[in-house]
DNA sequence: GTTAGGTATAAATAATTATCTATAGGTGGT
DNA sequence: ACCACCTATAGATAATTATTTATACCTAAC
């Protein structure tokens, strides 16, 4: 049995010519003529090398290797309808995967999107990457994901992007630090105190530098920390002041206190980034216009810069 | 989907790609060239109207539609690989069919046959017809069947026979009938008697007819019955005579005497009798080998005539 | 025996497929 | 930067398929 040049078409006509019981009625079903499903059948016996029909009573009778192949056919049509209705549903983006690569601020943000929508669509899977600036970079230059998620906008080829969220920045000190009582201050005033920063790369970082950079200013001391988390606690525990995106912030956490510094607004955006030279998943396609319709709705509303429909998501 | 032209052999390439992650590889392993592997899978995403491999880190990194499509594929070859060991079964004799259409009388002997055949191959069916000479000459007419029996050889077109059991004649008349005690006796003696008979047609009444013909006999009376069984229930109750197979009659069967008759020895022979415009079936076949070969072993060995061999078995 | 409907086959052609060679371009490792 | 290996695409060609019309032939029915 040779199956290679078998297409599923010949195998349609077979199924058809078993159903009918006539090649004729066949050819008329199928817009063909007569002597084309005729030789269909007989390409499809030299195939098989086995008679799967022959004539009897002005009718074709299918024979026992011929039974044996529509059922056969039954099955394998059967399990194509399966995939049909697979492709739908991962059409409709209600089954797939969407691939999200982020940075670690990102963390406190996005899951606020990522679970109503994978409540809504349980079969799409969500498999999320969480990194530092760099490693994210890296991800998107081997294309690795199908959404990239940023705090600062990286301006490179095949690349598009789309605010999402405001993403202001504050400055925290401990509660018993000399500044915790003070009104306001200016940023020049905190220069003397010890800072608690992430790894170089760090967008949070880079905006706060590049702050300070253009103002002439200079950090007496720093210390560098793996994650905002650890920031933080340190932060309460005296360590030194430093400077957090708001998101990271519990709004009640009485550990440390936020500065009002007078002089100074730090802000970047979040960023949904993606590939213009590669497919968009159906599954990325559907979690970004979810996220366009409710973004109001699942982060706060008074940070959210809904630029999506800036996205080309053909 | 649109899968009218696709083909198992862009299948099986497809599935190759899957296995080994490579274009290059697929082509080495398939005695192919790289773009033609390249343009298969093209067409093949073409046909789906789905991506269904991306490259990713030198690799083809198979997508969600990739991969449901190589498990169905999986499916599918599965049930061809099925159907090719029915195939292989078909073409062993171990399954099929084999439908035999057989005159009255030959069903007291062919199931001596085809008992062990079917006990061999359980897997094959054996459809049996039984009906009169008329009858199955009209199936055979009509080629309704694998097989054909008769007794007496049927000389038609497209039909090729051959014998394979001796059928001889006797004559039985009741225990108490006034000739059962005679030690011989010659066929015009039996003239006067009631002769019970089967329907017009039949293998048996011919030959005895035109033995009387030829002899210039005529039988004074006759009845005709529609079975041999009637027959020999009729005879043994006195309802007359009759001439009858042998095989007809249970050897130790005391209820009826079997005559001599010195003057006359009426036989036919059983004949398998095969269209030779048909396809010959594999059971067909096989069950006509067998048969050859058990011919000695299943039959009365010395009414054996195995002139099988010379059937054209194509 | 004529007709109607069905199947098989021949001959011809358009369309599609299967392949190849050559080439361009991307990526990872040395 | 270069090399080795990978994939994609273009251009060309041979092979195969799909499909048609015309025709022959068979069989059932009237």
């Amino acid at each position: 049995m040779d199956l290679r040049h078998i297409s599923f078409r010949l195998l349609e006509v077979f199924m058809s010519v078993v159903k009918t019981g006539s090649i004729s009625e066949t050819a008329r079903r199928l817009h063909l003529t007569q002597p084309t499903v005729s030789l269909q059948i007989k390409r499809l016996q030299e195939a098989v090398a086995e008679p799967l029909m022959v004539m009897q009573h002005q009718k074709m009778h299918v024979t026992e290797a011929g039974l044996e192949l529509y059922k056969t056919c039954q099955q394998v049509f059967g399990h194509f309808e399966d995939y049909q209705d697979f492709l739908t549903e991962l059409n409709g983006g209600e089954r797939g995967r969407c691939k999200i690569a982020m940075v670690n601020t990102a963390q406190y943000i996005l899951p606020k999107l990522l679970g109503p929508y994978s409540n809504l669509h349980p079969h799409v899977e969500l498999p999320l990457e969480i990194g530092n600036r760099a490693e994210v970079l890296n991800r998107f230059e081997r294309g690795e994901d199908d959404i990239y998620v940023f705090s600062h906008p990286p301006s490179l080829e095949h690349a598009q992007a789309a605010r999402f969220l405001h993403n202001p920045l504050e400055f925290i000190v401990p509660v018993n630090h000399p500044l915790a009582q003070v009104e306001s201050v200016k940023l020049s005033d905190l220069m003397q105190y010890r800072f608690l920063l992430r790894e170089n790369g760090s967008a949070t970082r880079m905006l706060f530098e590049s702050e300070l950079q253009s103002r002439g200013l200079v950090l007496s001391d720093s210390v560098q920390m793996a994650s905002n988390e650890a920031i933080r606690v340190a932060v309460s525990s005296g360590m030194g002041i430093a400077v957090l995106s708001r998101h990271v912030l519990a709004k009640d956490d009485a550990s440390f206190k936020v500065l009002t510094v007078t002089d100074t607004h730090l802000a970047s955006h979040w960023y949904f980034v993606m590939r213009t030279d590669r497919h968009i998943s159906h599954a990325a396609r559907n979690f970004l216009k979810f996220a366009q319709q409710h973004l109001e709705q699942y982060l706060d509303s008074q940070w959210v810069r809904n630029e999506l429909d800036n996205l080309q998501l053909n």
